[in-house]
DNA sequence: AAGTCGGGGGC
DNA sequence: GCCCCAGACTT
């Protein structure tokens, strides 16, 4: 056992990497998409959404040519959609720009939109194996114990000293491996809570094992309360049944989702005469504001809605869009091919379900 | 450097 | 409930 820790590390991999789809048939696109998805998102929720966007987007270039909203809609459920957007953006650049072809520093790499350090590191690293590091959440729980290293590890000097770090663990011949190694050692063994050390083959190289004070790192800044919101909805369909949806715009929370329009209630407000004035502020229209149909509970990262869904009727004026991108008459079927997101998702379903 | 950006799994 | 996940962008 007076193997290199990285040598141990590598040798742990090799017989208990995990088979992922984007181990297979690797190319710098399947990469790349796959680094993408996996962004602040467990392998196990990504995977059937890879195989799903692979299969309809084999290639880059098919990627690039590729409508927004298919894209869009093939990311529903995934969550932080300007990935999506990122990511399409970024292929129609690297088709007129590098001829279809990613490039192959890390350098260029992140000069792409929604590629940061991370996955310029990957890329360069997994795809082209260039000598880079790339630490994800994983990555860095791993380094912070081996070292027992102090601070919030999104402070810039926090960050260097992991990735010197990680630079002399690294053999330069094999750096995609390494990387892979450290995350999947995170993912698996080193786990946020309850660590299995037993299993490890950095154990005995590992100072907060030593110190029997695996947990304390990485070091955790206290969370603030979330915000709480009472949301207001409005189903209003026509004489031929179909439904009034709007699309937010593209570089809003949820940009680029259709939704069924409303909003948040203000001070002193009732939830009825909340949606009567969204109506007028968003869609220029009057309503009148009916049943109550369903009330729905939803967090998000930084706050958390309570929504009321109510069927209106159109009493006077057009529909216009004077905060969205868009707005359009529906039917129950076409919602379908909309990108949503999964609170109008769960509307829209028991709309056709004629639940509501 | 701090705030924003989704959704779900696991405990 | 709370924490965290193969992070990046904006201000």
């Amino acid at each position: 056992m007076s193997l290199h820790p990285a040598d141990r590390l590598l040798d742990w991999f090799a017989c208990h990497g995990r088979d992922l789809p984007w181990r297979q048939n690797r190319t710098p696109y399947r990469v790349w998409v796959a680094e993408v998805m996996l962004q602040q998102t467990r392998t196990e929720t990504m995977g059937p959404y890879y195989e799903r966007f692979m299969a309809r987007f084999p290639t880059l270039e098919s990627l690039a040519r590729a409508p927004l909203e298919e894209v869009l809609r093939l990311w529903e459920g995934l969550g932080y959609y300007s990935r999506a957007r990122f990511l399409h953006a970024a292929a129609q650049k690297v088709l007129e720009e590098w001829g279809g072809e990613l490039p192959d520093t890390r350098k260029d790499l992140q000069k792409l939109p929604g590629i940061g350090p991370y996955i310029a590191g990957a890329v360069a690293s997994i795809a082209f194996g260039r000598p880079e590091v790339a630490i994800d959440g994983n990555a860095c729980r791993v380094l912070t114990r081996l070292l027992a290293l102090e601070g919030d590890p999104r402070r810039l000097s926090v960050r260097r000293q992991l990735e010197a770090y990680a630079r002399s663990l690294m053999p330069p011949d094999r750096p995609g491996p390494f990387n892979e190694a450290l995350m999947e050692l995170g993912a698996t063994i080193c786990l946020p809570r309850h660590p299995r050390c037993s299993d490890c083959p950095l154990a005995d190289d590992c100072r907060a094992h030593q110190l029997g004070q695996e947990e304390a790192f990485p070091t955790r800044s206290p969370r603030r309360p979330l915000p709480h919101y009472e949301v207001t909805a409005a189903i209003i369909q026509d004489a031929d049944g179909r439904v009034l949806l709007a699309r937010r715009k593209q570089n809003s929370f949820l940009g680029g989702l259709w939704e069924f329009p409303g909003g948040k209630r203000e001070e002193g407000e009732s939830l009825k005469e909340c949606l009567a004035r969204e109506m007028r502020e968003e869609l220029g229209i009057e309503v009148a504001v009916g049943e109550r149909l369903v009330t729905l509970e939803h967090g998000y990262t930084h706050f958390r809605i309570t929504l009321h869904v109510f069927r209106c009727r159109l009493v006077a004026g057009t529909p216009q869009c004077l905060d969205c991108d868009e707005v359009r008459w529906v039917t129950v079927d076409e919602m379908a091919a909309l990108p949503m997101p999964v609170t109008d998702r769960r509307i829209a379903r028991m709309l056709t379900d004629s639940a509501l």
